[in-house]
DNA sequence: TATTAAATAGAATCTGTTTCTGTTTAGAGG
DNA sequence: CCTCTAAACAGAAACAGATTCTATTTAATA
C-alpha cells in the first residue's frame, strides 16, 4: 500500500506543497521517531531553502489532522512518528534504535472504571508510552550508542 | 502521619538545609503538581533571597531520590508532586485544579506480555498518565480557570 | 570547634521552540 | 490557461524554561 499524501492532506483542506509532501516522505520512509531538526536537516538535503519554523509548523498541523502523531519522550523534546493505524492503540519504542511500534493492548477501560468508581472523576485524554528494546536491538551486542530513557 | 522529611533527606545521604526542607514540605502540603517557577514562588514567602536554579536542582535531586516525582503534562514542561506512596503506580491528574490521586491498576503485566510474546522486546520502563477531571471539579458548575490539556 | 564537601545566590547562558515580517506559491475561480 | 488570494514560506528575531558557572555560605562530620 503506497501511501497518497496529497489525498490525506486534501482531506484536511492543507494545501500540498512540496515541502510539506517531503516532510510527509521523511517521516513514513522509515518507523522510527524524529525530531524537528532532524526532520529539518533530511528537508534541507531536498531543498536548498527550508526554514525550521516551517518544518514546526508543518509538524504541528501534521501532527493536529492525525496525519502524523507526537512520541511522549521523558527529555520533554518534541518527537513525530508517520503512524499509518488510524485507530486508538499505544507505542512501544525502541530506546536504542528509535523504532515504534504499535502496540494491541491499551488497558484504559479498567483504569476508566477505577476512576469512574473509586475516585469517582471523569476520564479526558490518557498517555501511555513503552520504552525498551526492539527485537532487534534485544539480539545485539549492545554496540549501539543507546539513548538513556 | 507526620512525615519526617530530615530523615528521608539523610536516608539518601542528602544535607537537610533550610530551602530544601521547605521545598519539600511546600509540595507536601496539597496534593496537587507545581511547577518550579511555582515552587520557587512560594519558596521566596519564606526565605527573603532564593534562587530558581536551587529550586531545578533541588526538585531534581529529590524526584532521583524518589521523595517527589515528576508529572508527564501535554505541555512538556517540568511538574512535581509530592508522592506518598513508594510503591510503583500511576496518576489521575486533574486538569482543572491540578490535584493528583493515585491509581491501583497499572496494566502492564499484559503489554509486557505483548511485548515479549508479540514484538520479542524487553520492557525498560513506561510511563502512563490519565488526565481528567476529578470528583469535585466533574461536579463544579465549571467556573474554574481550566487549563488545556 | 575546625573542616570540608555540599548547597547556595545570582548572573550568564543555552537550547528548543515560537513569533514576526515581508515574500512566494498552491490551488480555486474565472 | 490566467488571476487572485489565503496559505505557506524563509529568515531574523524573540522567547521561555531550564541549565551552567563562579564565588560564597553552610550543614554535618570528625
Amino acid at each position: 500500500m503506497i501511501d497518497d499524501f496529497g489525498a490525506s492532506l486534501r482531506n484536511l483542506r492543507l494545501k500540498a506543497t512540496p515541502r510539506r509532501l517531503a516532510i510527509l516522505d521523511i517521516l513514513a520512509s522509515e518507523p522510527v521517531y524524529l525530531s524537528p531538526e532532524e526532520v529539518w536537516q533530511k528537508l534541507k538535503a531536498r531543498f536548498k531553502k527550508a526554514g525550521l519554523p516551517s518544518v514546526y509548523r508543518n509538524l504541528e498541523i501534521l501532527a493536529q489532522g492525525g496525519v502524523i502523531i507526537q512520541i511522549i519522550h521523558p527529555d520533554r523534546k518534541l518527537y513525530y512518528y508517520h503512524c499509518r493505524n488510524g485507530s486508538h492503540h499505544h507505542h512501544f519504542v525502541c530506546i536504542a534504535c528509535r523504532k515504534v511500534q504499535d502496540l494491541a493492548f491499551c488497558g484504559m477501560d479498567e483504569i476508566e472504571r477505577e476512576i469512574k468508581g473509586v475516585l469517582k472523576g471523569r476520564v479526558v485524554s490518557h498517555v501511555l508510552q513503552v520504552y525498551g528494546l526492539c527485537k532487534e536491538c534485544t539480539n545485539d551486542t549492545g554496540i549501539h550508542d543507546k539513548e538513556s530513557v
